[in-house]
DNA sequence: CGAAATATTTAGCCAAAGCTAAAAATATAT
DNA sequence: ATATATTTTTAGCTTTGGCTAAATATTTCG
């Protein structure tokens, strides 16, 4: 077993690691709002567990055994943040911060029954893919509305950040999960885009933004 | 907001307080597997919150916001284990030490919302009454077997332990909850009760086991 | 009643997880 | 390439919650 301490770390590096191939203390403590001495200390005790590799100065990086349990947790996040949105009727924007108590709940049994429970659904309410048990998960079939250039409609279906400001002025702009738009153009000067709602509203919105929002093709 | 080991001292401390009218140091520290001294640490703390009274060498008791948190707690721990049980397909057996985990998690919204989820189940598994938001609850409607004098028939509706050991006892006896049942006579002696399933097969218990088996008269 | 047993508290430690401030290593920049 | 800036680590302190051992109250029993 694992403390919550323990825990919100290893997910913490898992998640740096996907941008960077080697995490860095500053990095990792600003991530969890902590002090860089603080994610030292941590990052010591989690070597010695052998959950992650640690040089000096460099860095470190999860083990085999650090990876899965950073799935895991990612998957019981997950899986709690569809049951609070699917049966619960949480609104997504209100579900990352209970499901970050949640997650911490251990038990295996537990998570599978969860999971049987759902459907094993393969995305939660923000749009990012649930691991099952063995840590796979789907990839996201997702652009970045900053990337996306087909004239085609596109609907909503993630969001590359859960901070609150965001989501708050996500749901101003009425630029929900599910949502349906148009892309009119992409202004090079500033990287700003131009995009039209179903409504038929149209305005423009920041590079910052368009970055955070993931649209697919409208399903037929 | 409480950490996690002062709701279960406020939660121990709320069970020991429905028979002894002020709780003990060592009775506390035994319902919680640690020592006295500890006990005492953290009864201090939780006077200091204004959680409970305490007289040196004399105990405590809850005060009305003491009450209020116990309450709460349990509401919790008991929405969960009915929510394992109904909906996750847990035993009845496995569903408390799993919600001694998630009765932590703190959030009214959540808590609210899996009641409405629930149905407002007035009961858990266990056929303990589980608090409202107001925290009354409604009041059991059992016997312990071994104040059942009734020759009618009775279903086992709750369990006065959630003790292992006792638990792993009864689905052995197959006694699980909702199982129907006859007594046929209590011994004066040693106060045994001997008892006939709907199985037909009849067998003798101890008192200590007719005291924490409750029945109810069959719902027609 | 007073001595022995029991219960409770105090004092002093420990481990986890955080912090600040200072030292050491690495990176950058003229 | 050396001086400056940044990053990381170390050292030492804090709080929470727990422990043991010793001191102090209280209860019980001869």
């Amino acid at each position: 077993m694992y403390t919550v301490a323990e825990e919100n770390y290893i997910k913490s590096i898992y998640h740096l690691q996907r941008h960077q191939k080697s995490v860095h203390t500053n990095d990792l403590a600003a991530e969890l709002n902590t002090r860089a001495a603080s994610a030292t200390d941590m990052i010591k005790k989690l070597e010695a567990k052998g959950l992650l590799k640690y040089e000096k100065y460099y860095g470190c990086s999860l083990t085999k055994t650090g990876k899965k349990l950073a799935l895991n947790i990612i998957r019981r996040h997950r899986l709690w943040e569809f049951f609070l949105s699917e049966k619960l009727g949480f609104g997504w924007e209100e579900v990352h911060a209970v499901a970050e108590q949640l997650e911490h709940v251990q038990s295996d049994l537990l998570t599978d029954k969860l999971d049987v429970y759902l459907g094993f659904p393969l995305f939660d309410p923000h749009g990012d893919p649930i691991p099952d048990t063995l840590g796979n998960m789907a990839a996201r079939e997702q652009t970045p509305l900053s990337l996306w250039t087909s004239q085609a409609p596109a609907e909503v279906c993630g969001v590359g950040s859960q901070d609150e400001s965001f989501l708050e002025m996500l749901s101003l702009k009425q630029l929900e999960i599910g949502c349906r738009l148009t892309v009119l153009r992409h202004f090079n000067f500033d990287k700003t885009v131009e995009l039209q709602l179903a409504t038929g509203s149209s305005f423009t919105i920041s590079e910052m933004l368009a970055k955070n929002i993931f649209v697919k093709p409208v399903e037929v």
